[in-house]
RNA sequence: GGCCGGUUGGCUCAGUUGGUUAGAGCGCUGCAUUCACAUUGCAGAGGUCGGGGGUUCGAAUCCCUCACCGGCCACCA
C-alpha cells in the first residue's frame, strides 16, 4: 500500500469492478425486500452541477446501505429531454450559424435537437459514474425512450377518456423571444423603471361642470385600441359618478364604456383603468365577469395585428413609441412619470418581456387529481421531510389551479391529438413550401394552393380555434388529418417518471418494485415535478409512486448567494473531484449540510474529508503491516474471546455497537451528516487515536489486532455509503487478512 | 403584502423531545519528527448562543416582541 492514498488510482478502476459484479442490477427476488429509488432525472444534454452532486452522494449512501442490509436495492437512472430548456439551449449554438429555428420545418428541427442532445449525452452519463453512482445502468431510461413516450401517450388519452383533458382559451404568459408559452411557475418579475403615460380619454355627452375628459394612468398605451371599457371602484367617492358614462377611445375615437368592479385600487395612478382583457390575466377574469369583449391586440410573433392602423406590424417597443406619438399628436397625452418603478413578467429562459395573451391551450383539470395527492400528505402515507418543507406542499395543492400541459416547442413529446382538415377549414398553418418560404394561412386557402404532402413535410404550427373537431389517436387516424403542433409540457412526462422507468403498468419490475420508497431531491422542485409524480402515480395505480420524500437544501456559493453565471460564483464540482477525490466531495457535501437547509458550499469539510480518507487509508495499512509482523496467528474475533479481553478492548467493542445503532436510526431519520459525523469522530479520535496508540504497547498483540480487524473493518462497511472508493480501495488491499474475500460493496452490513 | 427559514467562538455550521463544565471542521497559539499517516500527534486559546421580555427549579432549545439576513409566493392598470 501507498503511504498517501491517491484517490486517482483507484476510483475508475474500483467504478468497474463494482459495475462487473452485478451489485448495481437487482433481480426480481421475492426472498428480499425491495428497496427503490428512482434518480431525478437530469437534463440529458446537461452537465453537472454542485445540487445534482450533493443528490447522487444522498441516494447513493441510502441504496448502499440498504444493499447492504440485505435489500433488493434498485436505483434506476435516466434522463431528461428537458424541453423547452433543450430547445433554447440548442437555438443559441442555431444562432452562431446565423440561422434560427423559424429556418425550420419542425420534423427537420426535432432531428437536429436529436443530434445535439445525442452528441452532449454522454457527459452527464459519465459524470453520474464517475461519482460512483451505484445505479443500474441495465435499466437506464430517457424520456424519450419508445415505451416512455407510449406510456406518456397512454395516460393522455385515460385522463381524456375520463373527462379531465379540454381544450381553451387561456391567458398564458407569451414569450415571442421563445416562441412558447410558459407557466407561471417559469416567469420571473423583475423590478424595472418604465414611463407611465397619462392618457386623456374625452367625455361623451358631457354634463354640466363634468370635465372635458378623465386621465388613465398606463404604462402599455399600444393595446388602447382595442380596448372597449374603462373601470373605476365602486367605493371611489372620487370616480365613482363615472360608472355607466362613456368616453372616446383615445387611438381610435369610439365609444368606451365605463365600469364598476371593486378590483381597482382607487389610490392607483387616478383610480381608472383601462380594460385589455386579451392581454391581462386580471382583466380578463373581470371582461368575463362582466361579459366584455375579448379583442387581441397582437400576434403571436408579438407584432400589432391589423385592427391596429398605424401600428399595424410594429412589435411591442415599436408600437408603443408610436401610440405615444400619436397621443402626444392628438392632445390626449397629459404627462408621462418617468420615475415608475413596477415588476415585469420576463421569460426565465431568455429574459424578454412575457406578453400576456390568449391562446387555444391543452388542460389537465387537475380538482379530482390533486385531492387523493394533498390527502396522501396530510395522512402521512407521503412523509416529507425535513417536515417544515410540507407546509408549502400543502399551500402549492390548495392553490393548484387546472394545469395547462400544451407547449409550443417541437422538442418535445408531440400532442396525440388530429384534426380533419376538411372539418376544421379555419385552423391556421404555418409552414415552409417546396422553395423554402414561410407560407401562412387558414386550411381552406392554403389547400387551394398547396397538396397536403407539401404542407405536411414542411409544417411548423399549427393553431386550432378552441372548438375545433379532434380525434385523440397515438398514430394517424388516415389521410388528410394533421397532428397538433404542440408538444407537452416536460413535466407531464417527467411527473410519471416513477411509473415508466419501472414498465408500468404490467412487468415484473413495476409489481415488485412499486411504490418506490424515498424520492429524493431539491425542494426547488417540490411543486413542478413532486406534486405532479404523487398525483399521477394515485390516479393511474392508487398509490403513490414513493413512501418518503426527502428534499435538501440548495448548494449555495461561497459568498452565501445562490450560484449563478453572473455573478461569477459558480463552483464546478469537477475542480474539487479531480483535486481532492469523489469521496472526499461527496463526504464533504453530507456532512457539511444537515437538515435540508439551504447551505453554503462547504470547503473546509471537504479538505477535511480528504484528510480522512487518507487517514482511514493509513489505519488501514498500520494493520496489514503488523499483521505481517504479528509472529503469532490472529485469530478471528468472535464472543469466545471474550476471556482474554483487556478493558480497552471491551470499551472499544461497545462503542462500535453504538455507533452502528447511532448510523441506522440517523439514516432512518435521513440525517446523514449525524450519521457521518459519528463514524468520523469514533474511526479518527476513538479508534485511531486512542485504541491504536495504546495497542502498540501491548503484549498480547493477536488478541489486540484480532479486535482492532474487527472494528476497523465493521468501520469501513459503516462508512462505506459515504465514502465509497476508499472503503472499497482498502477492502481489497486487506483481502488476505479478511475470513470472505468478496467485494465491501455486497459485504453484510454491521448489526449491533 | 402573505409565508418559510436563519441569526451560536475569527470563518462555515451541528446542537433531535428544555437538564450537569454549549460541540465539530477550518483557522489560530505552543510543543513533538527517522514511531501507519505532517493530508500527523499532543496540549491550548477563543462563545454573556441577534436585542428585549416571559414561562420554568432549570432555556441556545418553549412563548411574546423587536431588529437584521436569506428565500418563496401574490399583486402592481
Amino acid at each position: 500500500m501507498d503511504k498517501i492514498y491517491d484517490h486517482k488510482k483507484y476510483e475508475e478502476k474500483i467504478y468497474k469492478l463494482w459495475e462487473k459484479s452485478g451489485a448495481f442490477t437487482p433481480k426480481v427476488d421475492n426472498n428480499k425486500k425491495p428497496y427503490t429509488i428512482i434518480l431525478p432525472l437530469p437534463n440529458a444534454s446537461g452537465k453537472m452541477h454542485t445540487g445534482n452532486v450533493l443528490m447522487i452522494a444522498i441516494e447513493d449512501l441510502l441504496i448502499r446501505w440498504k444493499r447492504m442490509q440485505g435489500f433488493s436495492a434498485l436505483w434506476i437512472p435516466g434522463t431528461d429531454h428537458a424541453g423547452i430548456e433543450t430547445q433554447v439551449t440548442f437555438e443559441r449554438h442555431l444562432k452562431e450559424t446565423g440561422k434560427s429555428r423559424f429556418d425550420f420545418d419542425r420534423q427537420t428541427l426535432y432531428k437536429m435537437i436529436w443530434g445535439f442532445v445525442q452528441e452532449n449525452k454522454h457527459l452527464i452519463e459519465s459524470q453520474i459514474r464517475s461519482m460512483g453512482a451505484s445505479v443500474d445502468w441495465t435499466r437506464y431510461k430517457f424520456s424519450l425512450d419508445p415505451d416512455i413516450v407510449d406510456t406518456v401517450l397512454t395516460t393522455f388519452e385515460k385522463l381524456h377518456a375520463d373527462g379531465l383533458v379540454y381544450k381553451d382559451d387561456y391567458m398564458v404568459n407569451y414569450c415571442p423571444g421563445c416562441g412558447t408559452t410558459f407557466a407561471d411557475l417559469e416567469v420571473v418579475h423583475k423590478e424595472r423603471k418604465d414611463p407611465l403615460y397619462y392618457v386623456r380619454y374625452p367625455l361623451v355627452n358631457k354634463g354640466k361642470s363634468e370635465p372635458d375628459y378623465i386621465v388613465v394612468a398606463t404604462v402599455r398605451p399600444e393595446p388602447i385600441f382595442v380596448d372597449t371599457h374603462l373601470a373605476v371602484n365602486p367605493k371611489d367617492k372620487k370616480n365613482n359618478w363615472l360608472v355607466g358614462k362613456k368616453v372616446k377611445n383615445p387611438l381610435t375615437g369610439k365609444d368606451m364604456e365605463i365600469i364598476a368592479d371593486d378590483f381597482v385600487d382607487p389610490k392607483f395612478g387616478t383610480g381608472i383603468v383601462k380594460m385589455t382583457p386579451a392581454h391581462d390575466k386580471v382583466d380578463l377574469e373581470v371582461a368575463k365577469k362582466h361579459s366584455l369583449p375579448i379583442n387581441k391586440a397582437l400576434d403571436l410573433n408579438g407584432k400589432v395585428l391589423p385592427e391596429g392602423g398605424k401600428l399595424t406590424g410594429l412589435n411591442v417597443v415599436q408600437a408603443r413609441k408610436m401610440a405615444v406619438k400619436i397621443l402626444g399628436d392628438k392632445g390626449l397625452l397629459e404627462k408621462v412619470d418617468r420615475n415608475y418603478s413596477h415588476s415585469v413578467a420576463v421569460c426565465y429562459k431568455v429574459g424578454h418581456d412575457i406578453e400576456p395573451t390568449i391562446l387555444p391551450n391543452w388542460f389537465v383539470k387537475v380538482a379530482t387529481l390533486k385531492k387523493p395527492a394533498h390527502d396522501a400528505v396530510k395522512r402521512g402515507k407521503v412523509r416529507i421531510f425535513p417536515k417544515w418543507q410540507e407546509i408549502k406542499y400543502h399551500r402549492w395543492m390548495e392553490s393548484m389551479l387546472d394545469w395547462p400541459v400544451s407547449r409550443q416547442a417541437v422538442w418535445g413529446i408531440r400532442i396525440p391529438v388530429w384534426y380533419n382538415l376538411k372539418q376544421n377549414p379555419k385552423i391556421a398553418l404555418s409552414f415552409i413550401n417546396k422553395k423554402g418560404k414561410t407560407v401562412s394561412g387558414p386550411v381552406d386557402e392554403l389547400t387551394k394552393k398547396y397538396s397536403l404532402a407539401e404542407i405536411e413535410k414542411g409544417l411548423q404550427t399549427l393553431i386550432a380555434p378552441h372548438d375545433a373537431q379532434y380525434r385523440i389517436s397515438k398514430k394517424s387516424p388516415g389521410k388528410g388529418y394533421l397532428q397538433e403542433t404542440d408538444t407537452f409540457d416536460t413535466w407531464f412526462s417527467s411527473g410519471q417518471w416513477p411509473l415508466v422507468t419501472l414498465g408500468y403498468p404490467a412487468s415484473a419490475d413495476f409489481k415488485n418494485f412499486y411504490p418506490t420508497d424515498v424520492l429524493e431531491t431539491a425542494w426547488e422542485i417540490l411543486r413542478l415535478w413532486v406534486s405532479r409524480m404523487i398525483m399521477f402515480g394515485i390516479y393511474l395505480t392508487g398509490k403513490s409512486p414513493f413512501k418518503d420524500v426527502y428534499l435538501h437544501g440548495v448548494v449555495r456559493a461561497l459568498d452565501g448567494k445562490k450560484m449563478s453565471k453572473s455573478l461569477g460564483n459558480v463552483i464546478n464540482p469537477d475542480d474539487y473531484q479531480t483535486e481532492f477525490g469523489t469521496d472526499a466531495l461527496r463526504m464533504g457535501l453530507v456532512i457539511g449540510n444537515a437538515n435540508g437547509h439551504d447551505f453554503n458550499f462547504p470547503r473546509d469539510k471537504v479538505t477535511s474529508a480528504k484528510n480522512f480518507a487518507n487517514k482511514i487509508w493509513n489505519m488501514g495499512r498500520f494493520m496489514k503491516f503488523m499483521f505481517e509482523k504479528c509472529e503469532t496467528k490472529v485469530p478471528f474475533y468472535s464472543p469466545d474471546l471474550t476471556s482474554n479481553l483487556k478493558k480497552e478492548d471491551k470499551i472499544i467493542i461497545k462503542k462500535l455497537n453504538t455507533l452502528v445503532n447511532k448510523t441506522d436510526s440517523s439514516l432512518e431519520k435521513y440525517r446523514f451528516a449525524d450519521a457521518a459525523d459519528a463514524i468520523y469522530h469514533f474511526m479518527w479520535h476513538e479508534l485511531a487515536d486512542k485504541y491504536i496508540e495504546t495497542m502498540k504497547n501491548r503484549a498480547d498483540k493477536d488478541i489486540a489486532l484480532s479486535v482492532l480487524r474487527h472494528i476497523y473493518l465493521n468501520c469501513l462497511k459503516l462508512l462505506h455509503p459515504f465514502m465509497p472508493f476508499v472503503t472499497e480501495a482498502i477492502w481489497q488491499e486487506l483481502k488476505p487478512l479478511r475470513k470472505k474475500k468478496g467485494l465491501l460493496i455486497t459485504s453484510l452490513w454491521p448489526r449491533s
